[in-house]
DNA sequence: ATGTTGATTGGCT
DNA sequence: GCCAATCAACATT
């Protein structure tokens, strides 16, 4: 799922107002054969926690976490009911709503935009109040539309990123997904 | 109850 | 390249 996210549109409504980007950048968290250390899924003994049951619920919800005391991660929840399976949206291209984007992402450059997780959470206005919410209802204010495909041979991927000190294999595996030399990938 | 860390970012050297 | 910001979640006591 990370790697056919890429290419594809996530649309915000805010205000009546159409915010959206293609996803040119993702991370895949856990597995559903063994768990990943990286992956919140798997703190608490594997256990769902206040934060986290959203992980463990149905595919197609929003998981949305506060992390560093300042930023809003914005996942989308992947696998069967029960496992806490997501991927991380790292980053975006812009393409409707760029007045607003520039006006949440204050006197920064059209490419510092949505060139992160934190970033692109703050141009489109995720936060919080958007943890859990199911994309596609038909009043969904966050969903994900396809968009004209890529070609697969521009798809490249590499260790995950900001792992600190998760062991391996975890710490090194190939669960980072991006486009090549799209501008707005975060590095 | 207390201590540590973090799926990051932005400013400074 | 280094490091402070800033606080909720989680681990440990």
């Amino acid at each position: 799922m990370a790697q056919a996210l890429l290419g594809k549109r996530l649309v915000r409504l805010l205000d009546g107002q159409r915010l959206a980007g293609t996803i040119v950048e993702t991370e895949a968290y856990c597995d559903a054969a063994e768990p990943d250390l990286a992956c919140h899924g798997t703190r608490n003994r594997g256990r769902p926690t206040a934060r986290t049951q959203i992980m463990f619920g149905p595919a197609g919800h929003a998981y949305i976490y506060f992390t560093y005391g300042m930023h809003w991660m914005t996942n989308i929840i992947t696998g069967r009911d029960g496992q806490a399976n997501g991927v991380l949206l790292r980053a975006l291209e812009p393409v409707e709503g760029a007045a607003v984007m520039a006006q949440h992402r204050t006197d920064r450059p059209r490419r510092e935009w949505t060139n992160g997780p934190g970033k692109l959470s703050q141009a489109l206005a995720i936060d919080k109040t958007l943890n859990g919410a199911y994309l596609y209802r038909p009043d969904s204010v966050l969903w994900v539309e396809d968009a004209t495909p890529i070609p697969p041979d521009v798809i490249r991927r590499g260790p995950r990123i900001g792992l600190g000190q998760t062991p391996e294999p975890w710490f090194s595996i190939p669960w980072r997904y991006w486009i090549e030399g799209n501008t707005f990938v975060s590095r």
